[in-house]
DNA sequence: GTACAACAGTAACTTAAGTTACATTTAACT
DNA sequence: AGTTAAATGTAACTTAAGTTACTGTTGTAC
């Protein structure tokens, strides 16, 4: 665990403080698909993703999802936060998009290591900072983009995060994250293999060009 | 000033902290439809809402408008002091509801009083969260639902915030805010108006029944 | 190999919302 | 009172997106 911390937050945190997360923490490998909050969970720990990538989900009463912005290495789930300082119960879900590794720390350190160090305080006020952006762009995506618009950049989002070139989802899964229908879905993905930028199979699909 | 300070923030921060304010901070009072931020603004202080309300808005690079949320008493701008911390522009406008009572702080203190008061780190973080929740329920009301709830909610807030039954604004405004065209809107209100719920006027609204 | 279930393709239709165009009403001003 | 500009009403049409229904395809398990 030690690398893993040092490699992803060593620069960002003081060496005491590494130290004392080192202490407290517990170290998660989770592999992709894994849910790791659900809506409605009351949240005991709090995570520092040090590898992979994490898609975090809203859902409305009908049970229709959005995918808001993905999680990734060097980062933490905000809306946790939030969570326990309020001890509110979670407003969204949070599912590995890759394998992911994480560090665990249990909520009661929030509020002793923000008085305590400044790296720290820093740290929880740029993710707020960072997710509130994140937010701003689901919904200039929702509220101004079109439907083609939006999975073309849906798709090139999906390949810097996974880093990959080839999108191993179905058509099916890609309209839930969007909140559309497969029909839909499958259209323009469609038009798009049509323009030579992408190349349909079953089960993924291969990027060729979106710049 | 002191009367205004203690009346919104005087449970909130501690007496140092409030002393502290008073020495630096300056009041302004400003009219409906005051424009306070614009998007690509550098902000040099930061606005603690005493009366009033403020309308956060969102614009895309056409220039469509979108209403995020209302800031109201006791409350401040968490984009502001986003923008702040980083030295970025503000990526929102933010437009004076109602008349409105402000105090302003110079963002250099921002840094010293989080690592000096407890109560101002409470209520940043406070602040930061509740954002995070109005975000999403914009997110939801884009997402999740159709033109016709979105406005009947957009009039249910804008009578809580102004609190008032009459709303003074053209169907082309609030289309604005809605992002939504003014013919739509009008098609809308006079459903609304037909189901009673609302009574249609020049240059005004009269809410009847929205439960 | 065959059967099956999941996935993808596509046509035809419905609906919400946006657009265009024009008529009517209202308030405010001279 | 008459003029004007802004606001509102409304019809007719277009478009994006969602829906239904059915066909074809592919990978996997038996």
């Amino acid at each position: 665990m030690i690398e893993e911390l040092k490699n992803s937050y060593g620069t960002l945190f003081e060496d005491q403080l590494l130290q004392e997360i080192l202490e407290v923490a517990t170290y998660k490998e989770v592999p992709e698909g894994f849910k790791l909050i659900e809506i409605g969970d009351y949240v005991k720990s709090m995570p520092l993703l040090v590898s992979g990538a994490i898609k975090i989900l809203r859902e409305d009463t009908e049970g229709d999802e959005l995918l808001l912005y993905y999680l990734e290495k060097g980062e933490t789930c905000t809306m946790t936060m939030a969570c326990c300082m309020g001890q509110k119960k979670s407003e969204i879900r949070a599912i590995a998009e890759t394998d992911a590794k994480l560090i665990m720390v249990p909520i009661e350190k929030m509020e002793i290591w923000t008085s305590k160090y400044k790296s720290w305080r820093d740290f929880v006020f740029e993710s707020y900072h960072n997710r509130i952006n994140e937010l701003l762009l689901t919904v200039d995506s929702v509220a101004f983009l079109k439907m083609d618009e939006r999975l073309l950049n849906y798709l090139k989002e999906k390949v810097r995060v996974t880093n990959s070139s080839i999108i191993k989802n179905t058509h099916q899964e890609i309209a839930y994250d969007l909140h559309s229908s497969r029909v839909v879905i499958s259209r323009l993905l469609k038009k798009l293999e049509k323009l030579e930028k992408i190349e349909l199979h079953r089960n993924y699909i291969k990027i060729i060009n979106i710049s």
